[in-house]
DNA sequence: CGGAATCCCCCGTGATACTG
DNA sequence: CAGTATCACGGGGGATTCCG
């Protein structure tokens, strides 16, 4: 990465999904927008997620401009990640992802209900619409 | 595709990004947003797409909701897709992606042309990495 | 915390099929 | 023939796992 050869999209949209893309990018910005996370901490926050990867994803959202890294001097070394301003402005896109996730999961499940009901799981297929 | 086993995510967020995620599709829905189109219609408004891929995408969004699908009975069959509401209710959240994008275009293009200024262009290598 | 091997899914290419 | 849809195949990149 930082590799000049792997630029990020040039239309607005696919940039802005390019950089959040990432199995745990969002959840991950879900914390650090509540503030500063040392690792250890965001390890515990998501058990599922291996270190390597942890520190992968943070890495290109560094790199991506998306959250802000610390190194402290102490005794036990300690790093905290904290969200740039670039990575906060993000935080109402997220929000409005995540109400909208909402809906389509209710709007998807009543669906899904009213297909058991029905014979076949999937509506493609008996759609003969002869509209003019 | 329709198969049980390839459930979206549970997080709101994470299953709308999977819905939305898709070479493509925040393409075809600008598109599909502005009206109703036919299937040779996208094809001719988006040349580097392959048709298999256009019908793919559109296909996982009908499956997803976000697009509708009429097919009218005439001499040369004639294929129509149309946004649906949940489709249309997430027109406001790509255009908040698409103007984050564009700030954050600016930004990083801003802190690329500083960078020429300076030494290394990667800023993540002379970090006092003390952790074990 | 880095590297290598691996798996799997997304996408692209080209050819083919179906329907009036 | 014109418009729509599908199939067989292959490459590439992200994510996971294991090892050092």
């Amino acid at each position: 990465m930082a590799d000049p050869t792997k630029r990020l999209p040039k239309l607005p949209v696919e940039r802005a999904l390019k950089v959040i893309a990432g199995r745990w990018k969002p959840v991950i910005l879900y914390y650090v927008f509540d503030g500063p996370k040392r690792l250890s901490e965001l390890k515990r926050m998501m058990p599922d997620i291996t270190q390597k990867v942890l520190i992968q994803q943070l890495r290109e959202m560094e790199e991506h401009g998306l959250v802000g890294r610390r190194v402290f001097a102490e005794v036990p070394a300690r790093v905290e990640y904290t969200a740039t301003e670039l990575g906060l402005a993000l935080e109402p896109v997220l929000l409005a992802l995540c109400r909208w996730g909402q809906r389509h999961a209710e709007e998807q499940n009543e669906l899904d209900e009213l297909a058991d009901c029905i014979v076949h799981p999937r509506a493609s297929q008996a759609r003969a619409n002869t509209a003019a």
